[in-house]
DNA sequence: TGTCTCCATGTTTTT
DNA sequence: CATGGAGACA
């Protein structure tokens, strides 16, 4: 007999759900190859069900994934699936351990704290703090005063975040990823031993410290054997997106492998920039002895036959990857359109007419998508959105986060939780007029020589230039109020300052009373920090707030940020050399395949319809010297001219959808009215 | 010492 | 073009 809940499953999906049977002992590692659009997430969520269905403890569960909203989405359908098989059903939070890598690290961590050495009120830096402590390191050993240019703060962070994530020597990462940096290597290990020790003195942990700190407790014996036997069952997803760090993890915590299942498709790495490699699903299997048995889902339920025909053609040219063709069943004799168009501007246009044309004929605008290679690619489009009153949401790009008055608030509280914390410190400090670099400086060495930094805060020498205004700035960072109150109490203090930094005051006003009310959401301040650092909002649209969810817009996404989901109609812009790939990307084989990879993802997002754009003439904001500032593009080299069979090509151009004008109505004299004036 | 202004540089994708 | 750094001036 069968339970009712595998049915729907084809026979390679449930070989992956019902791998390991249902006995006592944990199941033998396995890998699912999963293909685009093969009901991995089902499959996953499935076999989740199904082991809380024969009995697994779902606290002794651990589903790491690689976002939060793919965590939330698993454990939805788990708890579907379940309720489903026994009536009653697992409330989502059984599942106690879902969440990314970062965000599992940090819970780890920070629960353990005492027993490995760190205080357990460490901040959670991300991508910019850490930035910004880099650049402190950078000035404090002195070098910023070479005679050659130093690498800037961003570099400096990429290439320490490399070394760490791939488990690559110094050297051998300047040589390949970096080699117009390699004469600085000396100074580079000078300064990644003082920004670690920075970190270690303001108690900051930056992403990358999330997962090192990890893998360093992974090192003790005791520790791993005592981690290891958390958790009955570990299921990762989207393995081909992991990091050498990552794998190290994992193995170390299932070393024989029994429990382990981990899901992906090495068509679909795209964050080799990230150091993640496809080496990790590729050796997972000979990783364990017995090898980890392989299970290949490559029945498509997604998309069309054309469709599929067209992204099979692009992946097929790859150099090198697990053979797999994905099959479908699904008809179609609908080609994926190939537009020409003149510029971007005709682009957009075309693109809004499309969807404003299947919007009428049914097709909501959330089932359709606009996807990019880099999010300033959809500019022009969304100025052809808002004039077309068209509603969308972007996804990736610039946040919420980023702007300078969110980071000045978050700072504040960030600096509340942890005075130690220099980054935060430092800019909180600069916000008051007659207090720069220099004397925030002071205020810190102060604060850090005293163990007791909201005494030493009342009690210090205000900064001179800063007499008047100190008061107000100390009563806002000390006094001790509920959570969420306490950020109501600094923007309070940061509201006057707010009309005296920026121009646009008001605007940013509303983005503050908005993150006032996301932190009413969380329970305490540091919940509110570590979530928001480890998840940040990630869409950002035409108006102040993302749409209410009854409301219909269109998505607007970069394609990394695309990834695992699916519409019925996809756009792609600029499907040109230069955008995919992106010139920036192009000099190393290794990230012309990931660019190839990008465009196979995108174009396997859509189920019914897919449409590339192809302007020809493009405006290029950098402008290269003084140059023109258009640029003639070519299509994309992925696509060439012996795959155009899969596509149906056509040029598009506004003047011939308006047609001719209209005749001219009746007839008038001009030259006797003209000389009537004179009359 | 702090702030203003000018110049040069690099510039994607994200936990 | 935006940001960051360096130099000029208050």
């Amino acid at each position: 007999m069968q339970a009712g809940y595998l049915e729907k499953l084809n026979d390679r999906q449930r070989q992956a759900v019902e791998h390991g049977g249902t006995g006592e002992t944990m199941a033998p590692p396995l890998l699912v190859i999963a293909g685009a659009g093969s009901g991995k997430t089902s499959t996953l969520a499935h076999r989740v069900a199904h082991l809380l269905v024969n009995g697994a403890d779902p606290r002794r569960i651990l589903l790491m994934t690689f976002s939060r909203r793919a965590a939330a989405e698993l454990t939805r359908r788990v708890e579907r699936i379940t309720k489903e098989a026994m009536g009653t059903g697992y409330a989502a939070e059984a599942l106690t351990w879902a969440g990314t890598f970062h965000a599992i690290g940090a819970r780890l961590l920070r629960e353990n704290a005492p027993a490995i050495g760190l205080d357990p009120d460490f901040s959670i830096h991300d991508r910019e703090d850490s930035a910004d402590l880099m650049n402190l390191c950078r000035h404090g050993l002195g070098l910023t005063e070479t005679d050659q240019r130093f690498p800037t703060k961003g570099t400096c962070l990429a290439i320490y975040s490399r070394v760490v994530n791939a488990e690559e020597p110094l050297a051998e990462t300047l040589a390949r990823h970096f080699p117009w940096c390699a004469r600085w290597e000396a100074e580079l290990k000078r300064l990644f031993g003082a920004y670690t020790s920075a970190k270690r003195e303001q108690n900051v942990l930056d992403y990358d410290d999330l997962l090192l700190a990890w893998a360093q407790v992974m090192t003790d014996a005791d520790f791993a054997a005592w981690l290891g036997g958390m958790w009955d069952h570990v299921l990762i997803d989207e393995y081909q997106d992991t990091n050498r760090l990552q794998a190290r993890i994992l193995l170390t915590l299932k070393p024989e492998g029994r429990g382990l299942t981990v899901v992906g498709d090495d068509a679909q790495s795209i964050y080799a920039f990230r150091a993640a490699t496809v080496r990790n699903i590729l050796d997972f299997p000979s990783a364990f002895s017995p090898q980890a048995r392989v299970v290949t889902l490559d029945r498509n339920y997604r998309s069309t036959k054309p469709i599929l025909a067209a992204a099979n053609a692009v992946i097929g040219a790859a150099s090198e990857r697990f053979a797999k063709n994905l099959w479908t069943e699904r008809e179609s004799a609908e080609k994926p359109r190939l537009v020409t168009l003149a510029t971007e501007m005709d682009q957009a246009r075309f693109i809004v007419d499309r969807v404003l044309e299947d919007r009428e004929a049914g097709t909501r605008l959330m089932d359709q998508a606009v996807l990019f290679r880099t999010a300033s690619h959809s500019g022009q489009l969304e100025v052809e959105l808002t004039r077309r009153n068209v509603p969308f949401v972007k996804f990736g790009g610039l946040k919420f986060l980023d702007s300078a008055h969110v980071k000045d608030l978050l700072a504040m509280m960030r600096f509340i939780q942890n005075p130690r914390d220099r980054v935060a410190g430092f800019r909180v400090l600069q916000l008051l007029p007659g207090v720069g670099p220099k004397a925030a400086g002071r205020v810190l060495d102060a604060l850090a020589l005293s163990p007791d930094a909201t005494f030493a805060l009342e009690t210090m020498e205000p900064p001179s230039r800063a007499a008047s205004d100190w008061p107000a700035l100390v009563k806002a960072l000390t006094t001790r109020t509920e959570w969420p109150a306490s950020l109501g109490l600094a923007r309070a203090w940061y509201d006057p300052h707010l009309d005296r930094i920026h121009e646009d005051a008001e605007a940013r006003r509303a983005d503050l009373l908005q993150l006032e009310q996301i932190a009413a959401g969380y329970p305490t301040r540091e919940a509110f920090l570590t979530e928001l650092t480890l998840d940040p909002p990630s869409a950002t649209s035409d108006q102040a707030g993302i749409p209410h969810q009854d409301e219909d817009y269109l998505i607007l996404s970069t394609i990394h940020s695309a990834k695992g989901q699916e519409w019925k109609s996809v756009y792609l812009l600029n499907a040109v050399d230069g955008c995919i790939p992106s010139d920036l990307g192009t000099g190393t084989t290794e990230e012309i395949e990931e660019e190839r990879r990008l465009l196979y993802v995108a174009m396997t997002r859509a189920k019914d319809r897919l449409t590339l754009g192809v302007p020809l003439r493009f405006y290029v904001t950098q402008q290269k010297r003084n140059g023109d500032r258009h640029v003639y593009a070519m299509r994309t080299r992925f696509i060439p001219k012996s795959m155009l069979e899969h596509f149906d090509c056509c040029t598009w151009s506004p003047s011939r959808e308006n047609a001719v004008p209209p005749p001219a109505p009746g007839r008038i004299d001009v030259a006797r009215g003209l000389q009537a004036l004179w009359e």
